[in-house]
DNA sequence: CTGGGGAATTGATCTATCTCAATGCAAGTC
DNA sequence: GACTTGCATTGAGATAGATCAATTCCCCAG
């Protein structure tokens, strides 16, 4: 139940590895994911007749999962952890284009013949379903209720998008980088609450479209002002009402 | 064939109007669009057999087509002329998130039973067809190619919204406000090549995330250095070598 | 033609953020 | 334990862009 100690992460994921086969009956994530439409009776189906299988693999922070441009032939799904789509500015700098968290669906263009639209990294130790393209597209055919999830999960890429624009690329960078903080806290509630795994400084910036020192400042305030406190390996408590005030404050019209 | 003078566009567009009922055979636009997957004969039983008709709309700039939280039981597709699809911040202020042109539709998130998720309002005279969602969703039912298009459709939207983090919310002022001004002659290339009419200060700034002031400093530099000739009622000519090499000159290294 | 009003333009500050550079810190290596 | 290596932090100075404040420009109504 509680998180793997640090020793125990590291041997799991110090390298890209198969984990297994998906037993999608048992899978707790994806029936609430992808598949979450169809009976009991249809996984079955899809277990039992396809070629491809469905694996499981994890990865540890860094690792490409696949590269914007490319052509693997499957989807992906996240059963654990977070992923980051970027993009190649003109200069090679990389710009975060969407964080995915556990639940979220990736390279779904690829149903549709595009290639990768941006290059897909683990943020953290991360679990992945690799799901074929030939399993969605035979799924797609026998059961067409199984679209009505794909545009679900397109729509939700799109209001994650809309969000990163109202909320991570507008305002000062104090307010972008409590809107950073909040979203993870919301999406990462793994551990107990009041407590938040930040990320790099590096990816923050290139998340919020400002400099890493400008970060470092905030995050330095913040800590100064007790809204958050540091315990280590990136992982800070912090004070969620706090947070909301700092963020008002700025938008006071004298 | 030439676009309408103004004097007969004003006497189209003065208030919203109702243009005609559709018929989706003629249509050069929607065959292309939404249904351009389905036969004649397919949408031969669509003009017939539906309860609710697909009728056609012309409406003057600034006229709202929905609103944020909305329920019109309709999705909507452009024939003619530019929508944006905005949202408001905490102190009433527009933020432009996608900037609609002919052949993208909007309000897709209705098929879910979502409410709209943002408020549509002209940008020019435009003219769309609403679509009622008891149609799509016979559709869907009779015919599941049209999933398919469908999930383009999410997916063109997915694709603008990330080129607009990368190009309209990064990096400098100019750039962006050129890669704005690229965008738009692009996706209205109906005039002579080499012509674009631009937005308000006020809508481009709101696209931008920056102010007015900025935008007209920026558009007043490209004018004395001829990159852009004004032409009356925001209609410039434009030098494109020169917009890209404005562009390309912010990012030298010295 | 003429006057009014909203938008665009321009100028003069001001400031948040970037940039550049130095320092500190933690983890891994030999 | 000393040495590297990669980040995070902090400071000081430079600057792009915001803000505030006039004009000026259109466009339209009368």
């Amino acid at each position: 139940m509680s998180p793997p100690n640090k020793a125990t992460a590291k041997a799991l994921c110090n390298h890209p590895e198969w984990i297994g086969r998906a037993d999608c009956r048992q899978c707790g994530i994806l029936q609430q994911v992808l598949f979450s439409d169809l009976s009991e009776d249809d996984l079955e189906s899809i277990l039992d007749g396809i070629f491809e299988p469905i694996d499981q693999y994890g990865y540890p922070p860094g690792t490409v999962l696949y590269h914007q441009g490319g052509q693997d032939n499957a989807v992906f799904t996240i059963r654990e952890g977070l992923v980051k789509l970027v993009r190649y500015g003109p200069d090679g700098d990389e710009r975060i284009i969407r964080l995915l968290k556990r639940g979220d669906s990736m390279g779904l263009e690829r149903l549709l013949g595009d290639s990768y639209e941006h290059t897909a990294i683990a943020v953290r130790n991360v679990k992945v379903c690799r799901i074929p393209l030939t399993v969605m597209q035979r799924l797609n055919a026998d059961k067409p209720r199984l679209y009505r999830t794909l545009m679900e999960h397109w729509s939700a890429c799109l209001f994650q998008a809309d969000d990163h624009i109202m909320l991570l690329l507008s305002g000062t960078v104090r307010n972008r980088v409590i809107n950073l903080i909040r979203w993870l806290a919301k999406v990462e509630a793994t551990e107990e609450k009041g407590k938040v795994e930040l990320l790099s400084g590096k990816e923050m910036a290139s998340m919020l479209g400002v400099t890493i020192e400008s970060v470092s400042r905030v995050i330095a305030d913040l800590k100064r002002k007790k809204v958050l406190r540091y315990l280590g390996s990136s992982l800070y408590e912090y004070d969620a009402n706090a947070l909301d005030t700092y963020a008002a404050a700025e938008r006071k019209a004298p």
